[in-house]
DNA sequence: GATAGCTGATGGTCAGACCAATTGCAACTA
DNA sequence: TAGTTGCAATTGGTCTGACCATCAGCTATC
């Protein structure tokens, strides 16, 4: 400032405009229309060509902030076809897996923080569960008994019993945390039971302590949960080390 | 599959062919020319018509693919001036704030999250913590004595020094996932101090709160520093849980 | 020596065109 | 009739060239 200020000018009477770009604001709509249910999951967007008209924009700056929500993972473009409204969820997830990828290296961390946030999620689940969420968790359970044989319906079914608590907890924030951190585990963890003799071994024990980790949860004994969600994680995710490694 | 599969077909001689969009194939370039350090936060990239020709694509793919980048919080545009790398990567921050966007209600739950994410971090960050860690702990304690009078220096100070507890625990995805829950809930600390009588009294507290769990990471006792960081979180939480009602 | 004004670089936006994948229907064949 | 083939429309993906608004740096002016 080398001129002084005029008194008019001087305080808050005026304040920095905003600049947003175009982009930006239709960003801002479109997340606002999901937000407001005018467009659930699984709807379709009027095509590229009719929204530009509707939002007064030229296509670039449409396509621009389409890509944006898209590389998100909210929105899902299909040639022919057209733009989707995605189940979200899979935002966190992706950004989650952006920050590996700047990361590198990491995903250590990654096994460590989903040990921490399962087995709080454990906790809280035992003291919210609602009977429909103990009802969910234990059909999972159910499944995951009659498919010890086929590794790839006891993962799905695995991985169906852990969302499961993470939706019992009643918080949103918590289960999505989890469910980004397992999805992109998830991989992984399919690899590591990859040898059919050792995945046979592995489901025993693993049921053995999914029923004690339902004990727990009908219990509504959120210590018991934690240590039971901790010690299964534990166990099981020494083969997800060895996997790792290589 | 209505005909028989021909024998050369069947089994996974063929898999499906991978149809990858120009801009994600831009946006994986360039998220790992940042990882390889090629491009640090605070450069400047090409200008766009430059980067066009060494991509090879046209305009409106890459613009495409820098704009997903710059919504995520990676990169930012300046007209007239660049795109550059943005310093600290807060996308996930943006994600969750995106997420928080689609329902209100979240914020209760981020709050509850951040309490457990902030005690684990603390259990872990008094096992793991590196000199330097604990050097940068103390001087933001020291910076907050010293800021005891004006509320805004003393919540710089008091965010740096959680920020210095979750880099101390050498987990940078724990760490992301910390400093995007309380980034987001900064806001609402800021203004659940706004009253400077109340705020006093809290910042008096709330130093030797900090005093306490400075103590227990320098005794590399994580059960006492998850404890310490428990009791802080839950005390300051009230104030905070007023200020979202209104 | 400071200011006003010019110039070029750069991101933001638009319009129109073509490509490629998908769908659905119509025509054709067995 | 049942199934396949082929065409046409729809739609997202991409390219091109143009214009605008903004900013930095230089220049001429007073």
């Amino acid at each position: 400032m080398t001129t002084p200020e005029s008194p008019l000018l001087s305080a808050d009477s005026m304040r920095p405009v905003v600049r947003t770009s175009l982009s930006d604001e239709i960003i801002a709509q479109i997340l606002d229309l999901i937000k407001r249910s005018v467009l659930a999951p699984g709807d379709r967007l009027p095509p590229e060509r009719e929204l530009c008209k509707r939002f007064g924009v030229g296509r670039s700056s449409l396509r621009e902030a389409l890509r944006s929500l898209s590389a998100m993972g909210i929105l899902d473009g299909r040639v022919g076809e057209g733009t989707f409204v995605n189940d979200n969820h899979q935002f966190l997830e992706k950004a989650l897996q952006w920050g590996l990828l700047l990361d590198r290296k990491k995903v250590q961390d990654l096994i460590e923080t989903r040990l921490m946030l399962e087995s709080e999620n454990a906790f809280w689940a035992a003291q919210r569960a609602q009977d429909e969420d103990l009802r969910a968790i234990e059909e999972a359970l159910v499944e995951m008994k009659r498919a010890l044989g086929t590794s790839v319906d006891f993962l799905a079914a695995d991985l169906r019993f852990h969302l499961a608590v993470a939706a019992a907890t009643q918080n949103t924030i918590l289960a999505s945390l989890l469910e980004a951190t397992r999805g992109y585990l998830q991989e992984w963890i399919e690899r590591s039971l990859a040898e059919p003799t050792r995945a046979q071994a592995r489901a025993r024990l693993s049921l053995e302590q999914h029923g004690r980790i339902v004990g727990a949860l009908r219990a509504g004994d959120g210590q018991a949960a934690r240590e039971a969600m901790r010690e299964h994680l534990l166990s099981s995710g020494e083969d997800l080390q060895g996997q790792i490694e290589a």
